[in-house]
DNA sequence: CATCATACCTGTTCGC
DNA sequence: TGCGAACAGGTATGAT
């Protein structure tokens, strides 16, 4: 569930759902994907939940944090009944609830859960005083947001410092949070850019083009809930919408709606990309 | 220092 | 159909 508007999903449903609820118990399963000590959870109560890029932090009320991050296949699902009725749980909920690939579960007050599953077990979730979340070595290499600290200078200024290509540079969430493959590709294809283009080729024009892209993919991605192309489930245990929308990601053999060529598929950046060919140029 | 390749896992899809 | 290879939305780490 990757990218910036799947966590963002989560973010606002988790706030729906679980804010208030007491932790009674932190069920681990698998240990490796939980650092910290989990009896220290006991009874704290759920504050406000933050994002920072495509990690979510969970504010208790007893100065600690949890802090989750999802990688490709991980998935956070309350039930409980702050969700009434509850939709059916998602076929991409491998297992279901409580299945093989549950790590973790908390136990909540008012016999509600909160499931973490992750079938590839890059996920984690740790534990860290809440005065250090923004010192935590993951948090503090997150670059700015887009929609808040995202300019339009500094984003000049980075990608005419590089020489890698701009797609790998567009995923480094050091340079903007949150932007991942499939919002890369789609940004790509919205500003007309092949995505081998060395980012410091690029014409101050295309840069600005390629900005605003980025933030019409993403909020585009915001308003259909996220993207349910392979694993991304919400809280609700429901699907997101924008695999419906994609504009160049999933389309290799498709034809390009805006220049009537077809879409390839190559490795960039060690990861796999779709663009068409025709009109995505090459600086 | 910057950049690239690989490893971490398991399930699904692709190609012969 | 069957079976192995390649691949999947991310990031840390080690090599170059």
């Amino acid at each position: 569930m990757p990218e910036l508007p799947e966590v963002e999903s989560i973010r606002l449903q988790l706030t729906k759902y679980v804010v208030g609820h007491k932790i009674e118990k932190t069920e681990i399963n698998y240990k490796k994907c939980f650092q910290g000590d989990p009896n220290k959870l006991k009874q704290a109560k759920i504050g406000e939940i933050r994002r920072f890029g495509k990690a979510i932090v969970i504010d208790l009320n007893n100065k600690l944090s949890i802090l989750i991050h999802v990688k490709m296949t991980g998935q956070l699902i309350y039930r409980g009944p702050n969700l009434s009725p509850a939709p059916a749980i998602s076929d991409k909920v491998k297992g279901g609830l409580g299945g093989k690939h549950t790590h973790v579960v908390f136990h909540l007050n008012k016999d509600a859960k909160l499931f973490f599953n992750d079938y590839r077990k890059f996920g984690w979730i740790k534990v860290v005083k809440t005065d250090e979340v923004e010192e935590d070595k993951f948090i503090k290499n997150i670059g700015p947001e887009p929609f808040k600290d995202l300019t339009i200078e500094y984003f000049t200024k980075t990608l005419s410092k590089t020489k890698r290509n701009i797609k790998s540079v567009l995923m480094d969430q050091k340079v903007v949070a949150g932007v991942g493959n499939i919002y890369a590709n789609d940004a790509l294809w919205l500003s007309g850019i092949h995505p081998t283009t060395p980012a410091h080729k690029l014409p101050p024009e295309k840069v600005k083009e390629l900005y605003h892209a980025i933030e019409q993919v993403l909020q585009r991605g915001l308003a259909d809930g996220g993207a349910s192309e392979n694993s991304f489930v919400t809280p609700d245990g429901a699907d997101g919408n924008y695999q419906k929308h994609f504009l160049a990601y999933d389309k290799k053999g498709e034809k390009c709606v805006r220049c009537g060529g077809i879409f390839v598929k190559d490795k960039v950046g060690g990861r796999g990309s779709v663009y068409c060919p025709k009109c995505q140029k090459k600086y």
